[in-house]
DNA sequence: TGAATGTTTCATGAGTTCATGAATTAATGA
DNA sequence: TCATTAATTCATGAACTCATGAAACATTCA
């Protein structure tokens, strides 16, 4: 993951909506949640909801699926994997810290 | 790390001149650089970079020490790591994926 | 086909963010 | 004390973000 995709991630994240959509995804698994739920469980209105999904898809952080008339969303976790190494990267001038080995096994 | 915490950091994080920052201070460990170092570093007008390093120790990713007339900043292991931790929480659904043991070692 | 459902798109306006440059504060050394 | 250096604060204005509600689009079912 290079910085400019780092930056699209970081954003999509640093916002309330979006970051409980995300979590709320990432706690759905693999599976995912259609928008209307998502709007339903969140209290979101429906333009408001779609924006926030958009802006998470640009930065990489969902898929999305149709599903008939509906649109599935899920996870990102490859996205998610690496975020967390690019923000982990170089921890500490290379020293061990616990933090480096971040091989994700459910993406 | 609550949620409110989370938001200021990812915040933080999600401008290019501020995570330029952070990672140089990452980089730089425990020792930090003083304002001025991190200025001419990164190529920042002074104002700007007062700026960004303000919502940063907000944020709670950098701390300061005065030293002189310098101000030397570093960033914040335990923040970061604390970060990460917000962001694997409840990954895949508690499902092992690797990522959920991030004890640093480092902060 | 027509009505209902699920979702997105668009325009609007309020609020926020950020770069810039001038002014300010504080510490050092002649 | 005076000049210099280091960093911050402040005001300004341009650009961006986001919530809202109306409209549009696509799919399903009667």
């Amino acid at each position: 993951m290079d910085t400019a995709q780092t930056l699209m991630a970081l954003h999509a994240l640093a916002h309330d909506a979006r970051l409980a959509v995300f979590r709320l995804l990432v706690q759905a698994g693999p599976q995912g949640h259609p928008a209307g739920v998502i709007a339903t469980r969140l209290g979101l209105a429906p333009s408001a909801l779609s924006f926030h999904l958009k802006e998470l898809t640009r930065a990489g952080l969902l898929v999305q699926q149709p599903a008939g008339r509906r649109i599935v969303y899920s996870a990102s976790f490859e996205s998610m994997h690496a975020l967390i190494g690019y923000l982990t990267e170089n921890c500490c001038s290379g020293a061990s810290c616990g933090v480096e080995s971040l091989t994700g096994a459910c993406a």
